[in-house]
RNA sequence: GCUCGAAUGGUGGAAUGGUAGACACGAAGGACUUAAAAUCCUUUGGCCAUUGCGGCUGUGCGGGUUCGAGUCCCGCUUCGAGUACCA
């Protein structure tokens, strides 16, 4: 009976639709278990073999907690927004929804045909009206919300005003743009565009004048996360600052219960360490010097409190609203040209070219620590967007401030004992501080801190500081604002219209606000947005609908937002959505949440570590703040599953000619290695014939052979069109079937693990999946199950399988798993074992890694209903139990070397031994032994 | 620069501090076959021995702890990932 894989698999997968085997309900009976895949978005190139990877890690463990009695829910979706759409319907008018619909067409008969568990009557796309409804939903729930500093939690936008009316901005401990100050009696008095502007400086979702990154070739905005190395990640095109008013997303309120919640939960430490080091907490202080011959003053921050003694000069960022009020007139010509010079650069320049630069402002501060003037400088090497926008340098032991000290001629004063700055600055936390006060210098303030420890003194500085009114302790953090407006048309409309110039919620009643028709995609002339080019975008907040823009009068018909929402807005709370993917009242009702609760499991590639991980953190400790999710962390175990990377075959031509030369060879000739098509290769062997045939101008190629082969030389790449190197997953599936494409993915490599895809290794897999299906059959093509007692040894062997699968897969070890089942199906193929006690444990073991074969084979062992719905094989160690067992020998309770000995040996025999061997001498030194203890337990102690 | 991770045969990779290289691929030899495919058997880290047992060496480099180190500690080298004027 020979194992036909394409019959097996698409009888049970059409099995699998029909009986509905897959989806899951809100089963109060059993308890629950939630896998999640990062969901794609579906390209146009379709899935290559690396994207299956971490679905089929996590359909796996999925499968693996259904067998043990979970009730799972392993749903899936597309992230449907994104710029190649978009792109293409640029280029060639194509509506991007139906570039998205038929991509979506492709991943889904891709993905059916790898047998996943996924219940797909929870699926969601992101660019449909019923999805998108609830992230404008959240959006405004966000716009309506402040962020309380004191109870660590969003707050409706009504209580502030609330306080404003009573007390103004007394008392107030809130997440806030700037620090604004203003009684009670002046907010009354204000009129409602001036509250709405104020109020705008509260809200979590926010309209701000911000420094964004805009790509001119892309016409948009990107976030931090977007841009990689001063270009847009995808593109890369150049990237230039500009100042824009943008929706923002005050995600820097969350930062302290961002970085706080990283220690609950179950993901990398790699991971972990990622997002500590963007959301970038810093502790220091922020200290108020004042202007020289002036009442201004201005604040810095610094985590360097100790070097206070050794300042001197200051220096503002070019864009710190600062430098126009204390430049002097005689230096505001060399000020605004060196103002010029930077603006015009970009992000790329800046990085590319770290050229000292900067310009006296003119102006002094005062060191209040010191009473010494320092001047004050502007330099672009200061950021605005960090801490206040200015610093105090300290070239002694800051290499940056040194830089600008040695190339401006400004003074060096080193404060650590011993530390030399002749040739660079001395950065280390370490040290025995000096020169504070200088010594010979009558003291300008009571605070000495020569003698101390850096660390002390940072400490004693801080305090000093608090006391006397000089600034005050502060924590900053690195994470910013994300940038929420994209001025692309393929993406979630905001659900906002202006009137009197400030945004205003439509009514949440009237969501989901649809995204209009247009007959452009690109930004219209005036450079709007590519929403402009619709003429149908209005509000009429009398009829509560859209309308045309010639309606509009300023006085109920209003124009909507031209922007459009980023890809991570849609992509933040999808996880929720699955919980209740058809609910058109609510993201998701109460109780399924009571039911779902969170994520168990997180299966999706690090890429994402700073950008969806952040963003849907943030996202779901908002809507915890709502009370619409009830776990403060949405993920509470990730995995991240390694990239499948290409290898490339490679032929050598010899230069000028239209001969190609075997590997082995190539050295002797002047070659140019050329890329070819990895599937006209053959374990490094190429295909000469399907060569000839792959491109007209190698149809009359030559060939030196070696051992009458021609080898290709390989290379590991990315997988990619351009280096040929691209395996479909479907050629796999119809060549080997789904199972071994399962079972090989898994065996490559431990999951989190990148590595070269190679197809040369799947016989061992496809083998593997013979040799079990033989287990079942004679030569002659029967059945050979017996209803015997299976011998210890069976069980030994099957047993072993249990507990080493087990194991394997709560600790993501799939590759070791599958080397078992080849070993255990190895032994009872030596044992010609057929019976069902053995083979039952052995196929439900198997279900997670090859379902299809599995449900076959539970057929043939008589079962009529799915091996999904078998029970988990418990492993009983009684068969485990070896011939030998082995004693750990120790001295004093302290382990010291092992020793074997027969299973059934008893105490007096094993004691002997023992004596025996350390009546070498070896271990004793010399002492005798006052017992001997042999405990059950196998441990045997000395006690000397 | 800083942070994190990795380094084991021709290849992918196994090894709670206890026989390094499981399992698989590839390679070599053999069986079956007119032949091929498929299947099965043997060998396969290196060096030496192979008329026998076997012997030596070996997990990037240098030290250390330990009866015992691929594994733990210290110092390097190389590679990968993240981040980068963050005061």
């Amino acid at each position: 009976m020979e194992y036909n894989f394409r019959e097996i698999e698409q009888k049970w997968q059409k099995r699998w639709v029909e009986n509905k085997t897959y989806q899951v309900t809100e089963d109060a009976t059993k308890k629950k278990f939630y896998v999640l895949n990062m969901f794609p978005y579906p390209s146009g190139a379709g899935l290559h073999v690396g994207h299956p990877l971490g679905y089929i890690a996590s359909d796996i463990y999925a499968r693996y907690k259904r067998l043990q009695g979970y009730n799972v829910l392993n749903p899936m979706g597309y992230d449907a927004y994104g710029l190649p759409a978009e792109q293409y319907a640029i280029q060639t008018g194509q509506h991007p929804a139906i570039t998205t619909e038929a991509n979506i067409n492709r991943y889904r008969e891709q993905l059916d045909k790898i047998g996943f568990s996924f219940d797909w009557s929870r699926e969601v796309r992101t660019c449909e009206a019923g999805y998108y409804h609830w992230t404008q939903w959240a959006f405004q729930q966000m716009f309506d919300s402040f962020y309380c500093n004191k109870t660590e939690k969003a707050c409706p936008i009504s209580r502030l005003i609330a306080h404003f009316e009573k007390n103004g901005t007394d008392g107030l401990d809130v997440a806030q743009s700037e620090e604004l100050s203003f009684s009670a009696a002046e907010w009354n008095a204000m009129s409602e565009k001036e509250q709405q502007e104020v109020l705008m400086n509260y809200r979590i979702a926010y309209l701000g004048e911000t420094m964004v990154n805009w790509c001119p070739a892309l016409g948009t905005v990107l976030a931090n996360d977007e841009v990689v190395d001063g270009v847009s990640e995808r593109g890369g095109y150049p990237v230039v600052q500009k100042k824009m008013r943008q929706w923002c997303l005050r995600v820097s309120a969350y930062a302290g219960r961002l970085l706080e919640g990283l220690d609950r939960i179950d993901w990398t430490d790699s991971l972990k360490e990622t997002q500590r080091n963007w959301i970038g907490r810093s502790e220091g202080a922020e200290i108020r010097f004042k202007v020289k011959d002036s009442d201004l003053e201005f604040t810095i921050f610094t985590t360097r409190a100790d070097t206070m003694f050794g300042v001197t000069f200051m220096v503002l960022a070019p864009e710190s609203e600062l430098v126009s009020a204390l430049t002097t007139p005689e230096q505001k010509a060399e000020v605004e040209a060196y103002l010029d010079r930077t603006k015009k650069r970009t992000e790329r320049e800046r990085i590319a070219d770290r050229k000292v630069s900067g310009v006296f402002s003119g102006s002094y501060a005062v060191n209040p620590f010191t009473g010494e003037s320092v001047p004050v400088w502007i330099s672009d090497y200061v950021l605005a967007g960090y801490g206040t926008g200015a610093i105090m340098a300290v070239p002694a032991h800051d290499s940056r401030d040194y830089a600008f000290a040695r190339h401006f001629d400004l003074p060096i004063v080193p404060l650590v004992e011993g530390c030399d700055v002749s040739e660079e600055s001395f950065d280390a936390k370490e040290g025995i501080v000096c020169n504070s006060p200088k010594s010979g210098v009558e003291p300008y303030c009571d605070l000495t801190l020569n003698g101390l420890t850096i660390k002390e003194a940072i400490a004693a500085t801080k305090k000093y500081v608090a006391e006397h009114g000089l600034g005050r302790v502060k924590v900053n953090y690195r994470l910013r604002d994300a940038i929420f407006s994209r001025q692309r048309y393929w993406g979630e409309p905001f659900p906002v219209y202006y009137k009197d110039g400030m945004p205003y919620m439509i009514p949440s009643e009237c969501l989901p606000l649809e995204l209009p028709e247009v007959d452009k995609f690109l930004p219209t002339e005036t450079g709007e947005p590519p929403l402009g080019n619709a003429t149908r975008w209005a509000w009429d907040t009398v009829a509560k609908k859209v309308t045309e823009n010639s309606r509009i009068d300023g006085v109920t018909v209003f124009p909507l937002e031209l922007n459009t929402m980023p890809g991570f807005a849609g992509s933040s709370a999808y996880y929720l959505r699955y919980m209740d993917p058809t609910n058109d009242k609510a993201l998701l009702s109460t109780e399924v949440a009571g039911y779902w609760q969170d994520v168990d499991l997180y299966v999706g590639g690090t890429e994402h570590a700073t950008g969806h991980l952040i963003y849907s953190r943030f996202w779901n400790k908002f809507l915890y703040d709502l009370g619409v999710s009830l776990k403060d962390e949405p993920f509470k175990k990730l995995v991240n599953q390694g990239m499948i990377q290409g290898r490339s075959n490679f032929v050598y031509r010899i230069k000028d000619t239209n001969t190609f030369v075997s590997a082995g060879l190539k050295d002797k000739y002047d070659t140019t290695p050329i890329h070819v098509d990895v599937n006209i290769v053959s374990n490094d062997v190429l295909d000469v014939e399907s060569f000839k045939a792959w491109r007209p101008e190698y149809a009359d190629a030559e060939f030196i052979l070696e051992d009458g082969k021609y080898v290709c030389g390989w290379a590991v790449e990315k997988m990619s069109k351009s280096m040929f190197n691209v395996v479909n997953p479907d050629m796999i599936v119809e060549k080997y079937g789904a199972d071994t494409l399962r079972m090989y993915e898994m065996f490559l490599g431990p999951v989190e693990q990148s590595k070269p895809w190679d197809t040369n290794g799947i016989d061992g897999c496809h083998r593997f999946l013979k040799k079990l299906w033989g287990l079942f059959w004679s030569k002659q093509g029967d059945l050979l199950l017996t209803n015997e007692e299976p011998t210890r040894e069976e069980l030994k062997s099957v047993h072993k399988l249990i507990k080493k699968v087990t194991t394997d897969i709560e600790n993501f070890s799939y590759n070791t798993s599958v080397s078992a089942f080849m070993i255990c199906v190895g032994e009872l193929q030596g044992l010609k074992c057929g019976k069902r006690a053995v083979l039952e444990n052995l196929v439900i073991l198997l279900a997670p890694f090859a379902p299809h074969v599995s449900e076959e084979l539970w057929e043939l062992l008589g079962h009529d209903t799915s091996v999904c719905d078998a029970e988990w094989p418990q492993c009983n160690e009684e068969y485990l139990k070896e011939d030998t067992v082995r004693y750990t020998v120790s001295f004093n309770g302290k382990a010291r070397f092992t020793m074997d000995f027969a299973a059934d040996a008893d105490r007096d025999t094993v004691s002997k031994a023992v004596l025996a061997a350390e009546a070498s001498g070896k271990y004793l030194e010399g002492k005798e032994p006052k017992k001997i203890i042999v405990v059950p337990g196998k441990i045997v102690n000395i006690v000397i």
